[in-house]
DNA sequence: CCAGACGTTGTT
DNA sequence: GTCTGG
DNA sequence: CCAGACGTTGTT
DNA sequence: GTCTGG
């Protein structure tokens, strides 16, 4: 699981390290080192025509194109890679609207004693494979959210938790947000 | 066909 | 919107 | 994920 | 204990 991450670059420098143009309000990248679900916060994607990356600031916590709002009773800022292909909530942002959460780390918190830990990848950013959605508001005004895919643990991260974000390593990046190929989504990156 | 869901975690 | 269960 | 609340009435 | 809001 993944429910807290944290991110020290501002927009300028998120922009530069992913080379996108990072839209939105600049509040909105402002260094945050406790990064909770329903708050917004930058993701990378492709933009739908020109295909180049940019960067847009979403809700965390995916809220479907076709569901009434969000609903606090449903948890959505994770969604488990094993069952995206079937739910009709994942299906369609995973074929065609895949993202990237960029984060310094996350944390996790492990279940007998409460006890905090951080995960990093050395000092580099990370990216954590994400989908989002839009859904429009009976008024009319469109609210742009994503979720935080959940993989099984690796060796590290099993010694606190049995979940864990799924980690892209940098040279994949283009092939998880690629939004041509929407038949096969690289769900094995 | 319609109605209702659409999610995650851990159970130390 | 789309899928599942009845 | 954690922190903090956890209630009722009627209201054009 | 369970739900909501951030």
């Amino acid at each position: 699981m993944c429910g807290r991450y944290y991110r020290t670059f501002d927009k300028q420098k998120i922009a530069e390290a992913l080379r996108a143009t990072a839209t939105g309000d600049p509040f909105l990248y402002a260094p945050a080192y406790n990064i909770a679900p329903t708050t917004q916060q930058p993701v990378l994607r492709l933009e739908r025509e020109t295909f180049q990356r940019e960067l847009v600031p979403m809700r965390w916590g995916l809220v479907g194109f076709g569901t009434k709002g969000p609903d606090p009773k449903r948890s959505t800022f994770n969604a488990r890679a094993e069952g995206l292909q079937q739910s009709s909530l994942w299906k369609r942002p995973l074929h065609r609207q895949r993202c990237i959460v960029p984060m310094d780390g996350y944390f996790e918190w492990r279940k007998s004693d409460k006890q905090a830990f951080r995960f990093t990848v050395g000092d580099e950013p990370m990216g954590i494979a994400g989908l989002w959605d839009a859904w429009k508001s009976p008024d009319g005004i469109w609210l742009q959210s994503f979720s935080v895919i959940t993989t099984d643990p690796n060796t590290v991260a099993e010694s606190v938790h049995n979940r864990m974000p799924a980690i892209l390593h940098p040279q994949n990046y283009d092939e998880w947000l690629d939004r041509e190929e929407i038949e096969r989504p690289p769900i094995h990156l």
